[in-house]
Parts: structure tokens; sequence; C-alpha cells
DNA sequence: GTCTATACAAAGATAGAC
DNA sequence: GTCTATCTTTGTATAGAC
């Protein structure tokens, strides 16, 4: 693997574990096998390296990802979303760095604007992916096209949020969580 | 105010806007308008200083705080339900360091297990508040008893994540969003 | 209870050799 | 592209005077 990648892999697990603040160049050189220095030549300092680390993960986990709306049809489609929705939660778990490094670029974007438009616009990509999905279940005779917006802001806001007391280990039934979420936006649809 | 409560209220703010590895005792001190020392005559270390303001703020945010179950009846269930989640948030609105410094130690609690334990407790005090309240509301014949849990972890989870949203001025409905949770826990109920 | 002065460690970053 | 050596700053914390 070239040098470049492997800074970026070794910043990415050891933001995660240790935070922006308290992982210094230092232990990102030594677990790397380079000296400090070598590390300069590809970032130009560690907040770059951060930014570029950002850029990655926020690609990664772009809506598009875990649902696509062209899976999605009359009869399957509550399953499906739930099924998405669930292999999204299992990916996260599957790398609990993953939510570690969301979670600190969530806190360093309340002091660092460049970060803030960056988890934003993840954040959007979510609500108007779920709204999209929900305006095509509609078509599809689903459910029905009241507060359509509402209802993605609340499935953006739980599976986020799942995410989140999940990487605490808060003993929630997330699973269950999901599912309730899922048939509670699609309630009150059929004739 | 005595210097022990200047030093609390000055790191309350400080803590909120910079972080905790980015607020340095010199900050504080000198915000308070005396020397670094001095914060070791009352706080044994920054570590500590910390503990004591996480203790402070949990004491502040728990369940009963913001909704009494006396206050809930069999015609006021609902709406008395959204009140007090609207003044939560409305809370939240008026003093935003305390959802910056609550995201802080959400951050700190997965590399501190003595933040974690307060973390989790404030939280399971929503889950158990909810559920005792939902309860209620079975005996009182508003909702049906199924999914209690489920539906106690939603609105948990819910007024907790418009929370975090609100304070990185995601544009999301937030009235409308708790109102839309509450009237989805509370639905399917009455014969 | 609060100060000045200082010890000590570690951080981010740069200069310049190889 | 990577190194050694070094600069500069800043942090937490302590000793001891007042």
């Amino acid at each position: 693997m070239q040098t470049y990648e492997l800074i970026l892999n070794t910043a990415y697990s050891l933001f995660a574990r240790n935070g922006y603040e308290k992982t210094s160049l230092s232990m990102i050189a030594k677990e790397v096998g380079i000296s400090k220095p070598a590390i300069y030549y590809y970032f130009s300092s560690k907040e770059v390296l951060f930014y570029a680390l950002l850029q990655a993960v926020c690609d990664e986990i772009r809506f598009e990802k875990f649902f696509s709306i062209t899976q999605f049809s009359a009869t399957n489609f509550a399953d499906q979303l739930v099924q998405c929705g669930l292999t999204m939660i299992q990916d996260q778990r599957d790398d609990p760095n993953y939510s570690l490094l969301m979670k600190e670029f969530m806190i360093q974007s309340t002091r660092d604007e460049k970060i803030l438009v960056s988890v934003k616009t993840v954040i959007e990509s979510y609500l108007n992916g779920f709204e999209a999905l929900l305006q095509h279940g509609v078509s599809l005779g689903v459910l029905t096209g009241e507060n359509l917006r509402v209802k993605a802001e609340m499935l953006t806001l739980v599976i986020d949020q799942i995410d989140n007391y999940m990487s605490l280990s808060i003993g929630f039934d997330y699973e269950g969580l999901w599912r309730h979420c899922v048939s509670q936006t699609l309630q009150g649809a059929r004739s």
C-alpha cells in the first residue's frame, strides 16, 4: 500500500479511537512506521489530514450506498425499507470506528465551518433521499402523501441516532426501533 | 459569587464553545480573573473540574425536570406530552451551551468510563420516565399497551436527537417532528 | 485563598541533509 | 520521499511566598 493511504488508514482508526485532539502526528507516524515530518510531505497540516479523512468517510456513507430507490416496489416497499436500514445498522456495527469518527466530525463541526458543511451535506442526502423514496412510495400507493417532509426528517433522525447510541453501547432494541419507525411511517396507508 | 462557582460557570461556557481539549486552564483563569494555580485550589485537576461540571449539568436535565407525570390526565395527555417536549426544546434553544456541552460529554464518554456512566444514567432516566409515563397513559386509556418499551425508546431517541440537530443548526421542523412523533406514539388508541 | 515563578512534557511545524 | 535535529508554543501541574 502507498504511504499516502497508509497514513489515511492509520489516522482513520486513531482519530476514531482517541479523538482529533488526543491523536498526535507522532502517534500516527509511529504506527505507520515513518517519521513525523514524513507526514508533512503528504498533508500540509494535521487539519488537512483530518479534512481528507472527512471527505473519504462522507463519500462512503451517502444515502444511495444503502437505499437504492429502484429496488422498491409496491409489494416489497416496507420490507425493503426495513431491510436497507438494518443493513446500514449492521454495517456500522461491523466497523465501530465509523460511528466514532462520525461523532468526532459532528463535534468538530460545531467549531469548524468547513466540517459543518460536509456533515450537513450527508444529513441532507439522507433527508432528500428518504423524501424521494417516500414520494416514490406515494406513487406506488403504499402510503399517503401527508407529512412527507416530516416523515423523511423522522427517518433520517432515527437512523442517525440509532447509530450514535449503538456506538455508546446503549442497550436499545435497535432492530425493533427501526421496524417500528418504518411501520409507523407507512401506517394509515392503503384503502 | 464565590470563586468556586465562578470557575464552574466560566468552564461551562468555555468547554461548551471550545471543547474539552481546546480549553486550557489558562483561558479559564484569565476569564475568571484569577491566576492558573488558583484553580488548583478548588479542583485538583482539569479532569476533576470537568467531572464536577458533568454532574451539575446531568442534574439539571433529568427527565422529571421537564415531564411531571402527575400533570398528565386522560383529557390532556397528548397535549401535555407535546407541550413538555416543546418546553424542553425551547430551553435548549435558549442556552445553546447546554447542547454543546452535552455533545462534549457524549464524545468523551466513548473514552472515559466514568463519563459514560453519567451519560447513560441520563438517557436511562428518559427511557424509564417515558415508559412510566406511557404506562400511566395506558391506565388512563389513552393508548394501548403494545410496544411500550420501543415507544419509550423512540421518544427518548427523538427528543435527544432533536437537541443534537438543533445545536448544529440543521434546518429541520423540530416542533413538527415532535408533534408527529407524539401523535404516532399515541395513535391507534381509543375505541 | 491567591499569587509569582518555574518545572516538565508534548504538541505542531520547519530547515536542511541524504 | 524520508530522515535528524530543532524551533516555538502551550499545556498541566507544583513549590513556596504573601
